[in-house]
DNA sequence: AGAGAAAAATAATGTACATTAAGAAATTAC
DNA sequence: GTAATTTCTTAATGTACATTATTTTTCTCT
């Protein structure tokens, strides 16, 4: 059934019965992305926050210089969007496009607030998965800072070990903060050694 | 007196009666740390979550190739620790330490257990409060990757105005993810513009 | 207040990564 | 299935920042 995946997801925190569970699922709806569209560009507002249940997205931004900045990308079980849009309601700094024809289950922002008025047990599921969420990006954080592009590389096959052969280089790039040219050059000199 | 500050804090997101409150408080301890004194070292387990009521902090990391990467300047009504440490009960990958005379309310790992059992709505309360530490997060671990020392530089102003003539350019730079020799190469570059 | 230690400034040289450009390989589109 | 686009590779040159070393300034301690 199509909302096994995300039950489990949200099982893993907290315990719904049927009822809840129910109610939980109808406050989503179901979307198919084709590849290349969008579910979001910067300067919207984000209307909705996503569940993957199939596919791949990116969450990017686009600098004052242009150049695309990759934050995360989305697979099946993951959860995404651009949290201070949805939470604020103000214009998005990201985009979120396609990378493969993608499925997800979107809530509102209406269902979202809903859903800590009906089942208050949300508040902990979602303490608990943004602590570990925390836990990441501080970690990131400092390493994007303090890691070499060879080292971010292999943290990245680490952290996404099915992408590798899934997205393009140029998308690893951006991810990584490198131009292609330079991540096929380190690509290079790390095959030859 | 002196939980005004905590109490105000909490009461950003969540109201407390006064039961709850005296509840809540019972939880801290208060500590006074010495200029230089740790709070936290790496390889320790973070056995508290911290308060900040005066004084600065700074939360650091030592790479392997030994330099120093600050990842937060905690000051008065900030929140600080080591979450993966404190959560989990592994060894710590942060220091903290004191960079003036400060002073903290810890509370125990726990006493933060027990805080969730007792009042519910804290799962609330810290729903929030993490909600907005990722949303800031997310944007520190951008623009580490994307934006040049400079408008790093430019960026800590904004957002430690307080700190700028009170702390010293080498925690700056290691806050930045600069030597301090280029840092004050950017001062002199900046001043001269 | 004065000695010692730590921080900051300046400068020379080195390195990781960016930029630009051009050709080769792989995808996409009709 | 071939043209058109996009991606990838390679190479030359440029730049932001690191490293090392020396001197000057500021802070710390008793």
């Amino acid at each position: 059934m199509k909302y096994e995946l995300i039950l489990k997801n949200i099982s893993r925190f907290i315990n719904l019965n049927q009822e809840e569970q129910d109610l939980y699922i109808s406050l989503f709806t179901e979307k198919k992305i084709k590849k290349k569209d969008f579910l979001l560009r910067q300067g919207e507002i984000a209307r909705h926050d996503y569940f993957i249940t199939k596919g791949c997205l990116k969450v990017y931004n686009i600098d004052t210089k242009g150049s695309e900045h990759i934050s995360m990308f989305a697979v099946k079980d993951w959860w995404s969007g651009d949290m201070a849009s949805f939470i604020t309601q103000q214009p998005a700094n990201y985009f979120i496009q396609a990378l493969e024809e993608s499925e997800v289950l979107q809530i509102s922002k209406e269902n979202f607030d809903l859903l800590f008025e009906r089942i208050p047990k949300f508040e902990r599921f979602y303490r608990i998965l943004y602590q570990r969420s925390l836990v990441t990006y501080i970690q990131r954080s400092d390493q994007n800072i303090s890691f070499s592009a060879e080292d971010r590389y292999l943290n990245f096959i680490k952290k996404y070990p099915s992408l590798l052969n899934r997205i393009s280089q140029k998308n690893i790039a951006a991810y990584l903060g490198v131009t292609p040219e330079f991540l096929s050059l380190l690509r290079k000199k790390m095959a030859s050694m």
